[in-house]
DNA sequence: CATGAAAATTGGAACGATCCAAAAGATCGA
DNA sequence: TCGATCTTTTGGATCGTTCCAATTTTCATG
């Protein structure tokens, strides 16, 4: 196995020197197109492959950036990590996706590696916990990074921190659920300690007031596992409850399953709302309504607002909210 | 901002030279235990961060996997993903996962700048379609590669190949239908030209002949949505079909939904059978019976192979499969 | 044809680690 | 105390790019 050719070998063939071959590899607009033909074919011929270490080295750029979130096994998250690295990979940028799977110890340690890796960005959806020994390093070595979905730093002129306008969302199903005659609504899954599980309790308890109604609180994981075991433990303990609110799709579908397990109709016996609105909400059965939060946009909006930080130096304001809105289906309304 | 402090710093500030301290750095037992600690004690004082950059130009590995998926956004492969990465993690390698999102022009693409990138090794479950501008630039390369779940370059010499044992998955599930009294099973969802519908569809077909019964096929695509689909065709084009082998587990749960959504009582009406066996199935209602496919040991072995190749240079055998299991629940059995 | 300005090209010093060969120190038996 | 041997430590060349300053080429104009 032979060596790879480098730029001087490419110039030493073009007959230029590797200067030459530098500037026309940057696209550099100052090199002759003649010239800049008689290289690439070079490239061509001899197989030449771009060597990023020697050129990080020298002080540009790697081209990398860091994707770290909680649970990249929960579709939303699949979603906005596919979505982010097509948009990136798009202006050149390759991804480093982790999943720090809820452990800061983890997390901190998945930082690490990307410093050490030279990432240019991080986009971080932290887990929940002790964050200095994620953040601090980042801090130090001026890393531009983008806080997602959850902020767990409160240094957001370091990391400006953006998501959806969860409160919003769910002040706007609840009001939905009361405006269809329910009585008693629960707020099933999600840690109650977890800055998105008060943003989105925050809302249901604001448009429970509005009405006069007591709140209902089933706090738990946010996984289909736990909506399966919620649907049980809801109709034992809460036999008055006509409507739950999730924490998100997961939990309602877990719901929905748990429901039909229990001989509940779905949409009249009992009314259901998921969150983020991910595909499987109107390929279930019953179709589920859902507070839409599109991730697929958000994803290429905070593709861009990375790429703007790194090219133009364009620091994105400190905290930004993404609407959302409710898509009423057959879970809520009925038949 | 002041600039990153480098071995030399260290060394500076250790009273060594930056050769000690390169040692200090690779864990060499060759310098004395009471000089390392003043060097790591240097580095801790400065903020010492490693350059891979500068390390991997003088010829050392860069540490980086990369992993290419051809559809990210199924639960299978978030899986796979996941586990991949936790277990490369834990031997010191980050990785760069990618979605080639079932396109191999891009697919090309991702491969060219993770090249540049210099990974030590590639992981890809290839797109379908034309490969060699995906595989010819990693054989030039000499990067070790592993093809999973998917083969599209029949050098397995040098691209080894491993994945699940469908054939024997798809026939003991078909036995299994035939044997509970069914009387026409349908094959529902996969591309006829795609290596693993070929091969799910051969354990089909020969436990089917094995009953002297006639095959019955709707291709498809891999998503809930066709499941959704399927099922309203199903029972209006075949209403003697009475069992479902779906080519994954999406499919099934598509057409979960969709035989409910029509009144079909899953389990007596329709016996229904998916593949991978992914967490839902277990939460589904009913409950889906699925050929397993432990995707998480699977990725475990695939990370012991590519490790065991990147530190011995033991080249994995060319075609392995892992063992499958059927695991029946209610779809299939009733209640 | 000479001239100056603009355009295109080039040489060579970085960048920060690794790793070899060689030097310096430590240890030990005689 | 003196080599011999073994353990630690060290200079310095090297990897493949970038980028600055300097040089050469091109070209329009007087």
């Amino acid at each position: 196995m032979k060596r790879r050719p480098t730029i001087t070998d490419v110039a030493a063939r073009a007959g230029v020197s590797k200067s030459t071959v530098s500037l026309v590899l940057q696209g550099s607009p100052q090199v002759r197109a003649e010239t800049a033909n008689l290289v690439r074919d070079a490239m061509r011929e001899l197989g030449y492959v771009y060597n990023r270490a020697a050129a990080t080295l020298r002080g540009s750029s790697v081209g990398l950036v860091g994707l770290v979130i909680n649970d990249l096994r929960n579709p939303f998250f699949t979603e906005f990590a596919a979505s982010l690295q097509m948009a990136l990979a798009a202006a050149g940028y390759a991804t480093v996706i982790s999943n720090s799977d809820e452990n800061t110890a983890l997390q901190a340690k998945l930082m690490g590696s990307m410093i050490e890796h030279g990432v240019d960005a991080v986009v971080i959806c932290p887990a929940h916990g002790e964050a200095g020994a994620t953040f601090d390093p980042l801090a130090r070595a001026g890393i531009p990074t983008l806080q997602v979905l959850r902020k767990m730093d409160e240094r957001t002129d370091l990391f400006p921190f953006s998501s959806f306008d969860y409160a919003h969302g769910s002040a706007e199903a609840t009001r939905h659920l009361i405006g269809l005659g329910t009585r008693r609504i629960a707020f099933v899954g999600g840690q109650d300690e977890r800055s998105i599980t008060q943003e989105r309790m925050a809302g249901y308890s604001a448009a429970l007031a509005e009405a006069g109604m007591e709140p209902l609180r089933l706090p738990g994981r946010t996984s289909r596992a736990f909506g399966l075991e919620a649907a049980r433990r809801i109709r034992a303990e809460h036999p008055d409850c006509d409507a739950a609110l999730c924490f998100n799709d997961l939990v309602a579908l877990g719901m929905l399953a748990g429901l039909a397990r229990e001989g509940v109709v779905v949409g009249s016996d009992m009314r259901l709302i998921g969150f983020d609105d991910i595909e499987e909400c109107a390929l279930s059965w019953p179709q589920l309504s859902s507070v839409s939060c599109d991730i697929a946009v958000f994803a290429r909006d905070t593709a861009a607002a990375l790429l703007g930080w790194l090219s133009d130096g364009q620091i994105p304001p400190p905290e930004q909210r993404a609407a959302v809105h409710l898509v009423p289906r057959a879970s809520s309304l009925g038949n």
